[in-house]
DNA sequence: GCATATTTGTCCGTATGTATA
DNA sequence: CTATACATACGGACAAATATG
């Protein structure tokens, strides 16, 4: 009975896994684990996974967790140096620059197609309704994650799956660059009322005038950033 | 002394993977020679990899070579299907016209801000006499990667790491699908000429101009391949 | 539908090479 | 220079899933 019951339970989460479907069990399991220690800044850029504390803590073995790292180090979240080990990424204010000059190549494209009624933008309309209420509550972090979701928006209009797989992995790494930073509010703050205007402009079918502002939104938060990441450097 | 040459030799070669800087040994190393057959059809989509057979073939062991297995899969060049195994990689038409897609965003965007000299626009004329090179000797499989180093270049006149590594990958799948044609000098060969013209307004500093053409070049590419790759499905 | 062989998923132990105190 | 710690890579083992007869 009871064992009946362990085995359905284990098997519910199987065909979970299954479902998504290019999991292979451990290994993207632990991956997602490390990947949102990451992004939650449990783990600070720089700092260095030990192999056999991860092991330990995980009960994984090396060889499954040397294969998460192998995944993780793909999407840029960790560097691997030969025979050093793997490190949480650290960004430079070039990798900053790059990743402002993709954003706005893919996020400017995207709107610019926008000339009238989508259904892709009650997305965004609902990402600047969850960084409205992230601001009314004062909870500064979820108002940066609420922007990073319009952002993630604005590029799921270009329809595209690698567009939107790329723009995931573009954000996860300015999220390393965020919790470099002390401050998380005043930057996201700012631009609130920004997304708001772009939202209008999309939604009036405007594609162009939405692209102006968006080019410049970008502008404004690349000097920003590389201002305040520079003086940390 | 034998030994201190032999040592040398080796020495030269580790000097050489710490060069590339996200050289990590062996697991890198299959995963080149795995891609590059991928890449000149050796193997070919929908097969499957047998672990068993290529640790054998090429003395590695099994962990080994499941390391470079997570690359090549990060890159989509293989799928991977719990304890079935690894795939290369079959794309759908849906693939495609989403690969054509990120393609018009990126190299579009790319050659629209152009509006002088400059230096990367070397490395397309450098590409388009590769083409040109190729045709006369009648090498039509040297003519298609040409064309796609043509678009390697275009795409890096974004300025962007991230952006060349995304196209290179987005070009990687590409080739995937040509190796399902059976006849790639049509397809590659209509479109030299059309190469020249582009690289005539990007030299003149006309990067609107150029971004028309090539808007039209991809368009008319996409539909032929669509309309070809769609009969063998 | 069942029993078989094959293949993958995961883990362990170890030998070797590399970096760092 | 030595010693310690760690990463790399290998080979073997067993369970679980799949494919085959």
């Amino acid at each position: 009975m009871v064992r009946n019951a362990t085995s359905a339970a284990v098997r519910s989460d199987l065909a979970a896994d299954r479902a998504l479907l290019g999991r292979t069990g451990t290994a993207q399991r632990v991956s997602d684990i490390l990947r949102e220690r990451i992004a939650e800044g449990y783990f600070a850029p720089g700092e260095r996974l030990s192999e056999d504390a991860i092991c330990a803590g995980l009960s994984i073995s090396r060889n499954t967790l040397r294969e998460s790292f192998r995944l993780l180090s793909r999407d840029r979240l960790l560097v691997h140096e030969l025979n050093r080990g793997v490190f949480v990424r650290r960004l430079t204010v070039a990798d900053v620059i790059d990743l402002y000059r993709v954003r706005k190549m893919l996020e400017c494209a995207a709107v610019r197609e926008v000339d009238g009624p989508n259904e892709d933008i009650e997305s965004i309309a609902s990402a600047v309704q969850e960084g409205d209420q992230a601001a009314s509550r004062h909870d500064w972090q979820a108002l940066g994650t609420a922007d990073l979701h319009f952002h993630q928006a604005i590029a799921a209009l270009a329809g595209s799956q690698r567009v939107d797989e790329f723009m995931r992995g573009i954000l996860a790494e300015l999220r390393l660059v965020f919790h470099a930073m002390d401050d998380p509010r005043r930057f996201h703050e700012r631009y609130l009322p920004r997304n708001h205007e772009i939202l209008e402009r999309l939604e009036d079918g405007d594609g162009v005038g939405a692209e102006r502002l968006l080019a410049e939104y970008l502008d404004d938060a690349e000097r920003q950033l590389v201002n305040a990441y520079a003086k940390l450097a």
